[in-house]
DNA sequence: CTCTTTGCAAAGGCTTTGCATGTAA
DNA sequence: TTACATGCAAAGCCTTTGCAAAGAG
């Protein structure tokens, strides 16, 4: 693990036991897993990489892991149409926005104002307040326009 | 059945047959539940709509027309985030994006030109190329919006 | 007639849940 | 010591699939 997810983890264990709540080895892997990852992990992809750290936590447990970091805004979720929902630490980051490839399923990194635009029409229009990091934008990278051609 | 959906009907019925593909009673009926409805129907919903109207279809037909019709470009999905995929036609509705409620999950008809400034963006910072319409934005409407403050 | 589409039923994949057990604080 | 978290196994959804029968063109 990098000092920077250490430093993460143990940022999130401090946030955690300041709200009374338990710091577990299931907790620490999936977690872990989060941090290294720099995020966008299905909850597949935790499964896996738990696993392989940390082979004697359960499928379920994960589950139940990112549902409670979820409650607790340690963790927040992405949709990505192509590939069901993705999960990332809300750590030290700087806020941002995420675009899928639909073809080869990449999730990408977008600055969090490239939605500020379209946030200020909708609420003109319709009320609508914008959650713009919510799910991911869906198109083509490059790699994969380019091989489209 | 309004008119206006049964003449989108018998336009698909047309586009189909052009095709050599068959318009069978159960493809009848799921086309006009998405004519009826105005779109935006998870499968689930199309199943009901469809059953209300002709309690003899099968759910796995109703998958199955579903993809076919996305298959020949007269059904489009959209993913939204909370609820799965939805289903609309494309007919001679005019082109535009969605934008879904996280709370009442209600989903909303955007114009088509709100993401043309990011979709540049996009272009310019990654080679992304965006597909607007492909994916639901996420956010509060305005009724929801309201009872939240 | 021929070839597609359907119904049925079963299997899949992913996620959640009830309960007894384990364990962090 | 006392809740809360976990493992396990089972159930729940939603969706897909193989196959024989029905039906569109």
């Amino acid at each position: 693990m990098s000092t920077s997810a250490e430093a993460v983890l143990e940022d999130v264990a401090g946030r955690l036991r300041s709200r009374g709540e338990r710091m577990t080895r299931q907790r620490r892997a999936v977690l872990g897993a989060l941090a290294r990852s720099s995020g966008h992990l299905t909850a597949e992809e935790v499964c896996s990489a738990v696993a392989e750290a940390d082979p004697g936590v359960h499928r379920a447990s994960v589950y139940r892991t990112l549902e409670a970091m979820s409650q607790l805004g340690v963790v927040q979720h992405v949709h990505v149409g192509h590939g069901g929902t993705t999960y990332h630490l809300v750590s030290g980051r700087s806020p941002h926005l995420h675009v899928q490839c639909r073809t080869c399923g990449a999730v990408f990194d977008a600055p969090s104002g490239l939605l500020d635009d379209a946030a200020r029409e909708l609420l003109r229009l319709h009320g609508f307040v914008l959650d713009p990091g919510h799910i991911a934008l869906s198109g083509a990278c490059a790699r994969c326009a380019s091989a489209l051609r």
